[in-house]
DNA sequence: ATTACCTGTCATTAA
DNA sequence: CATTAATGACAGGTA
């Protein structure tokens, strides 16, 4: 935990903040670290995974982002939108009142020097100027014990006017959340608190509504490092800041948010922050700046990431249109990991002009509501108009989800796209299309359907995080320190091929079992594996592992299990004192294997442990190969089936094509005949009877006129004209 | 308590 | 015949 102390020291949370002030939504979990579980998970703990609410799946909503149905309170959802939704608009309209200033952000060091900026010292502060403001943050930094209780009767007096703005409602709504984290026993004072080992406390969120932010009398817990509140004070919680800000967080979950250990997870090494604001604005929290880099520092190292985000967006088939047309689709793990730095499901000034060319009717919905992700990358290609239509600057805003904020110049031009290639379907098979449209619209489908089949899948790993360690690890190290046959990371495998070309299938196995997933990149290669399983890391991102080991869920799961699992043979071993690893035991070829056994008075019961061992560890991974086979067997099969999908679609398309061609052609012969019928002339001049006489063509390439009663009787031919056709 | 899933193990078969 | 891979079935553990 201290890593990911340390990792939110460094400017995430004070970028998100930053954000969501300006309205832009951020999905901070894109940000951590593969190993890391996502953030909410980190604050709220780990039981959080299965109660959160999973904000992707909620983009595409009403409002764009939403409530998860299972949402206990949507009451105070609605209530703590439309708190946010005042202090967006404020922000929209570009209304100063929006006053970074106004928090107090404290740094906790030695000697601190008290200093206090209040909200009405930087009233003109707008939200683009808060990222190159760091020195201006800087020079807010507060001690807590620096502050006097004049200067906490200032901030309480200044913020009070905006506190006058709030509606009962508003008020009830906040002490409901306050009440809620009181039951769960957080206390609204508990980011403000700062314990003596200095590990605590580096932000406190509250509204205006606060005075009594540093109320002495709050008490942290001394063993746990959490904050004790008491129920008489009248602070905000983070969670419920957090609630309201809309901090990309489960939104709309209250109770998620009153889990009680967040500040112990939230609170790196840095000193408390106080704030206050004015208006409605509900100041988020702010780490003070006792990491190592400096905000500027940090600025940079979020911009850089946000870049690299971009580029994988860009190279992803991830893309707003799948995004905005497919919200039920969108618990696909991946969809919520298109990190996207200027992504926000609710559009500030600064962004909104982007966004609005992004923004996509949800008219074309229900006629996707059949496809699953695959098929609408395959089928439509979106990959390749996105790519087409949309700038690379542009394809960072993926995840604007929110249709109905903004007009949508471009949601028209895709709309055509997207029906064009519906009603393409359609006209194919109607027999009515024509040859342009379907060659060039082929053409799309044919080049980028390949593509977003392959790349519309995550690289995130599957299973990661919960893939276990503890076996092969053992496995993997014993037998690279001896030489022998295992299987786990890739080098490894070379080695062993290099020496011991004996278990065929292991060094591809290496790759794909997911036993061996110490090294969890394997899996980034491999991205159909996501589809494999249960994705448990669903707001995880990307990225190369790590050396330090982060038990995540999975981890701790796996790795208790696969002990257990792996020391029972171990234990065996030991208990019949097996002179040599288990890992020889299982890895070495049957020659090595032999000639170990021969080394060793082996008692019979040893021997047969021995062997035990060795048939069970290779049945395990047997078995793992099976079932990886197995996988990739459905995978495989999937893919084909979308492939035949592919290939029947474009046939039926080309079947449509070549029956209205058919039709021209006859109409044109019909048209030909005609007129050659009406010039034909008897030996009188007078033109032939239709209902008399007709064309006939022969097999000779002729066309010969017959009479109709003659029809049937190819042979004769009464009269004769040649006609080269 | 139930359920789904994961993983190891056993039994069996075939190479 | 011994060894091993492959695989279905089952058990135990986890969430």
């Amino acid at each position: 935990m201290l890593s990911l102390k340390k990792y939110l020291t460094e400017g995430l949370i004070q970028f998100t903040i930053l954000l969501s002030l300006m309205g832009v939504r951020v999905d901070l979990d894109s940000y951590l670290p593969s190993h890391l579980p996502p953030l909410h998970e980190i604050i709220l703990g780990p039981t959080s995974a299965y109660t959160q609410t999973q904000f992707h799946s909620l983009r595409g909503t009403a409002d764009g982002y939403g409530v998860h149905p299972k949402s206990v309170d949507l009451d105070q959802f609605f209530t703590s939108r439309r708190l946010l939704n005042r202090v967006r608009a404020l922000d929209r309209l570009q209304v100063p009142t929006t006053e970074l200033d106004a928090w107090l952000v404290h740094r906790e060091a030695e000697g601190s020097v008290p200093s206090a900026q209040t909200g009405s010292s930087r009233p003109t502060d707008t939200p683009q100027e808060r990222p190159g403001s760091d020195s201006s943050i800087r020079d807010t930094l507060v001690t807590e014990q620096g502050r006097s209780t004049e200067e906490v009767e200032e901030l309480g007096a200044t913020a009070q006017p905006g506190s006058s703005d709030l509606s009962k409602e508003d008020i009830d709504l906040i002490d409901i959340l306050w009440r809620q984290d009181i039951d769960l026993g957080v206390g609204r004072e508990d980011f403000l608190q700062h314990d003596k080992r200095n590990d605590d406390m580096w932000e406190s969120p509250q509204d205006d509504l606060q005075v009594d932010i540093l109320d002495p009398t709050i008490q942290v817990d001394g063993e746990t490092g959490e904050n004790v509140r008491h129920q008489d004070q009248t602070a905000l919680s983070l969670e419920e800041c957090l609630s309201l800000l809309d901090v990309n967080f489960p939104f709309g979950d209250p109770p998620e948010f009153s889990d009680p250990t967040p500040s112990d997870l939230l609170v790196p090494d840095s000193g408390p922050v106080a704030s206050t604001q004015s208006d409605e604005l509900l100041s988020p929290f702010l780490p003070a700046m006792e990491s190592p880099l400096d905000l500027e520092e940090q600025w940079q190292d979020l911009m850089s990431l946000m870049d690299m985000q971009v580029m994988d967006v860009n190279n992803s088939t991830e893309n707003p249109l799948y995004l905005s047309l497919n919200p039920p689709t969108q618990q696909d793990g991946n969809l919520g990991q298109v990190p996207l730095p200027s992504c926000s499901r609710d559009h500030s000034a600064v962004f909104a002009p982007t966004m609005d060319i992004l923004t996509v009717p949800d008219s074309p919905l229900p006629q996707f509501s059949s496809h699953n992700s695959s098929d609408l990358n395959s089928t439509f290609g979106f990959t390749n108009l996105t790519g087409i239509l949309f700038p690379s600057h542009l394809n960072s805003t993926t995840n604007i989800t929110s249709p109905q904020i903004l007009p949508d110049p471009l949601g028209g031009i895709l709309d055509e796209a997207l029906l064009d290639e519906i009603s393409l379907m359609d006209l194919a098979l109607e027999e009515g299309f024509s040859q342009v449209q379907t060659t060039q619209l082929q053409e799309e489908l044919d080049s980028d359907s390949g593509l977003s089949l392959d790349s519309h899948r995550s690289p995130v790993s599957p299973s990661g995080s919960e893939s276990s360690s503890s076996s092969s690890c053992s496995s993997s190290s014993s037998f690279s320190e001896e030489g022998a046959v295992g299987y786990s990371s890739d080098s490894e495998m070379i080695d062993q091929e290099d020496s011991d070309g004996a278990i065929g299938y292991q060094p591809e196995y290496s790759k794909f079992c997911r036993m061996s997933s110490q090294n969890p990149s394997h899996y980034q290669r491999l991205p159909f594996l996501e589809h494999v399983g249960h994705n448990h890391t669903y707001n995880m991102v990307p990225e190369e592992p790590e050396d330090k080991p982060v038990l995540s869920r999975g981890n701790r799961r796996s790795s208790g299990f696969l002990d257990r699992q792996a020391g029972r043979d171990e234990q065996r071993a030991r208990a019949m004192k097996i002179p040599f690893s288990n890992d020889k035991i299982i890895n070495l070829p049957v020659e090595e294997f032999n000639e170990l056994l021969t080394k060793y008075q082996l008692s019979e019961a040893q021997l047969c442990l021995v062997r035990d061992i060795r048939r069970r560890g290779k049945n395990k991974m047997a078995a793992q190969n099976c079932r990886k086979r197995k996988l990739d067997t459905i995978l495989n099969l999937e893919q084909e089936v979308k492939r035949l999908t592919r290939e029947r679609t474009s046939q039926l398309r080309e079947k449509g094509e070549n029956l209205r061609s058919l039709q021209q052609m006859k109409q044109e012969v019909e048209n030909l005949y005609q007129e050659v019928f009406s010039q034909l002339r008897d030996q009188e001049g007078r033109p032939y009877s239709s209902q008399r006489y007709a064309l006939h063509y022969t097999s000779n390439g002729n066309i010969v006129l017959m009479p109709r009663s003659a029809e049937g009787q190819q042979g004769r031919r009464p009269e004769k004209k040649d006609r080269r056709k």
